[in-house]
DNA sequence: TTCTAAACGAGACGGTACGTCCTGTCTTACC
DNA sequence: GGTAAGACAGGACGTACCGTCTCGTTTAGAA
């Protein structure tokens, strides 16, 4: 086996590492995915290059960990959609807040940039699937349980198929800039999806 | 205003554009998109790098045309899809063979890379629509509004929607690798989609 | 034969050239030769470090041209020895200014960082025999011939053995800060060195 | 005043002091003096960094401690000089094994390294005189006196300087490769030295 | 057909960032 | 308290490309 020559994270200064998150998101925000460097990163958060290049492999995957670490702090909690017992409604709520937080230019470049790292590096499109992906697909999935239960679903519906009809067009939209996220589009992928999956 | 220096088109010499959107093509094939360099692609293309520089405002923009390069020679037709009469039985044979394509290892690479710039890239975003997937998409809208004359679709059917709520998960599953694209995925996306949108 | 990219020292830039060692020596004298960086001689000179490496295989190679640059600018004259016709007072004239040259604070950096430098580096060294030394060796043995003409030095005398012994126990009392470099000792290797190599 | 943290001496792990010592000697022959590096000599030492940093000041310390230990072993004995009586045969004696020492490629580099160091680092020159010039010196002039009293040199003779003239030519000759250390030039070295400092 | 202005290949330039290496300090755990 | 181990901030290394800028040398359209 290939010594890979592995640090030891107990010995993690954890203020480093804050500092390293810290400036990435910061840099983002100001310069834009493409034009942040792991220089300015270290330079930002006043720490060595060596110290970004001994826990992360990439650039890429700095970028990314300063995505989670936002993510992490939320108790799993609040992540719950509403359920006010009309599927239909709950379902129009969320897709056009989502519609919104898509058009909002503060979210719009660092999503984008999560995108296109996802896009081309595995590694990190495995990671985006189990840490930020999942967590919001298993919370939309028990409201869609609780909806089939309600018989406002078919029964035997294919839940994670119907959430990719739902949000697929969504978000495809909205990566290639083929048309406006509006609330109508929203409401009209909710009324297809449920046509397509009412009992 | 600002002379902006234009280059004279008339001059342009077809051998050294030609060498140069076939070296992007074998590069990127050869090493990836991301390390694809403006450098290496006119050494490889025997080109002055001046000689990009003056007709393509970046890489990505090279890049691009390298991809539209290969689309525009084959004339318009050839894109009609299949019209057995039987719309799910087409759909279900262009959606396979689409997922199949995906799968196809040579295509993943430059098409992710495309996808990767359409994301960042505004202009290339417009281009990519205008000069690629309109056609594409016209050329299925045709096939579908054949349907609904044959009344195996609903009369009122939005068929831009229809087009996404079918091809955006398969696009997406892709894209972020989160599942197969199997055969039965596509013909499950087609059943769902002809539910939602039949008469 | 392992194909040595080499520049095309035509399209040189001269004012680069100069403003390196230009650099190099303003460095030298002001934070000493082992703290000098390419890095910091490209930056004080205006210049890619590219530059640099392009045209000079070590920062030895540059420091060392950069001194070279010094003695090529006077012109071959001027270097000759005092013929006063005594072989005597010229020689302890010529050998108490050396003397106090090395005495020098201005020059003792800088030498002493080209000494270490041909120490260690056989081409350098090559290049220092070739470029600096032998023309001055070659003014001396002008004027040790006209003494033997007159008689002062053995017919048959070894010049060049002449000169280590007049000049080798300065130069290293020097680089191993042995013993003060006064008017004393220059004089006494005189007094020696002629009689040994008197007729 | 700044209490200055001294080590206490009495602690010191003599194991580890021999380790880095060897470690240093090894390296410089391995890789060459340039390149020896602080890491590397802990590294192949098995010992931590710090503990170099506590017990020396700097690399070139350690690399000079490195040759002391060398000479340090051998009792005073063995270094007195041959005393045959006839003086010129002893010094073409010594003089011939000094030049072939210096033509021995396994102590070129170390004794290249010693060298530069000292050139450029007045501490260390003075350790070196006093530690290692300086005996061999005495054991010379120990051989010089003797001769005197046999009167075949001057009784007045400076003794010291004596010996720069004999040994700096060909020290330098050596030290910036001027010419072959032949055994003739050792020879002449001493004929021309006793001419000038006989009765 | 000659002239002339452009586009061209080549590649040097001032720069930025890369990823690696080393420095000298500091921290942790062991002995 | 000295030690082995190694993380840390800092900074230089030598390389790769960036996008701009000359250099001659084609080359194509106007004279």
């Amino acid at each position: 086996m290939p010594d890979a020559k592995k640090p030891n994270p107990a010995r993690r200064n954890e203020r480093s590492r804050h500092a390293i998150l810290d400036a990435a998101r910061e840099l983002i925000r100001e310069v834009g995915y493409a034009k942040v460097s792991i220089e300015a990163i270290a330079a930002r958060a006043g720490v060595g290059k060596q110290t970004i290049y001994r826990w992360w492999p990439s650039k890429g995957a700095v970028i990314f960990d300063s995505f989670l670490a936002l993510s992490d702090n939320p108790e799993q909690e609040g992540m719950a959609l509403p359920d006010t017992g009309d599927i239909e409604a709950d379902l129009k709520l969320v897709m056009r807040a989502t519609a919104a937080e898509f058009a909002d230019p503060d979210f719009e470049a660092p999503i984008r940039a999560l995108n296109s790292e996802i896009i081309s590096n595995p590694d990190l499109a495995a990671q985006y699937r189990d840490r930020l992906a999942r967590p919001v697909q298993d919370a939309k999935k028990a409201r869609l349980r609780s909806a089939q239960q309600a018989g406002q679903l078919a029964p035997d519906a294919d839940l994670d198929l119907l959430l990719d009809v739902l949000y697929a067009p969504l978000h495809q939209r909205w990566l290639h800039r083929s048309g406006p996220l509006t609330a109508e589009y929203a409401d009209a992928l909710v009324d297809i999806t449920l046509k397509a999956f009412r009992p």
